[in-house]
DNA sequence: CTGTAGATGATC
DNA sequence: ATCATCTACAGC
């Protein structure tokens, strides 16, 4: 029986959490159907790296209706519309107050696959089907419903991955952030090596 | 295989 | 105007 990810778990900095969670995995129970993927790729933002603060991370501007979530006592998701079509999702680390979080940038297919498949109109898995933060909300059916969720509840979870499983991770800077300043040079993006479903970088 | 244009809407 | 993205399609 694999082990839940605990509240506790997750009261500690994004950067500490992110490659934990790598070989975890993203549990999402619906009425119909339950979707696992096996976690391969995230990125930590929020908080400082080497004392500088991260201007990369959403609430680096501030508390506002969006990033609400973020402040939030870790352990709950925040989810989000981008380019006005697509969800992240992310997983809300450390204390009230110090927002940080971890965004999940790909999972390998576990279940519910079938389910997937028809969510990204696909007939096939391939390494498409999940290699990106926005597709693997499509494919996993997580939306705006999801933020804010209890990540210690029975809908939204993560489990832990088989202990003594070897697995080859590293680390870079993470994707898409030109915009900030200093925290595009954090090296803060986790990944799983030679994992097909790594999304390119 | 590579690169890029366009979709699309909340946010601030 | 700006995006923590993806798809389709062009051109090798």
């Amino acid at each position: 029986m694999m082990r839940k990810w605990q509240y506790e778990e997750f009261q500690e900095p994004a950067a500490k959490v992110a490659p934990k969670l790598l070989g975890s995995y993203l549990v999402h129970v619906r009425p119909d159907t339950t979707f696992v993927g096996r976690i391969v790729e995230t990125e930590a933002y929020g908080g400082t790296y080497r004392r500088q603060v991260d201007d990369g991370a959403h609430s680096h501007k501030g508390l506002t209706a969006r990033t609400e979530p973020m402040f939030c006592a870790g352990g709950i998701a925040y989810v989000y519309l981008i380019y006005g079509m697509y969800y992240c999702m992310n997983i809300v680390t450390a204390s009230p107050g110090d927002a940080q979080a971890v965004l999940i940038r790909a999972v390998e297919p576990v279940d519910g696959i079938e389910r997937m498949l028809v969510n990204r109109k696909a007939t096939k898995v391939t390494k498409n089907l999940t290699n990106g933060p926005g597709k693997l909300c499509m494919a996993m059916e997580i939306g705006l419903a999801e933020n804010k969720i209890d990540l210690c509840g029975e809908s939204l979870f993560i489990l832990h991955g088989e202990s003594g499983i070897l697995m080859h991770t590293e680390r870079s800077r993470r994707i898409n952030i030109d915009y900030a300043v200093k925290g595009k040079y954090f090296p803060w993006r986790f990944y799983i090596k030679n994992n097909p479903f790594v999304s390119k970088g």
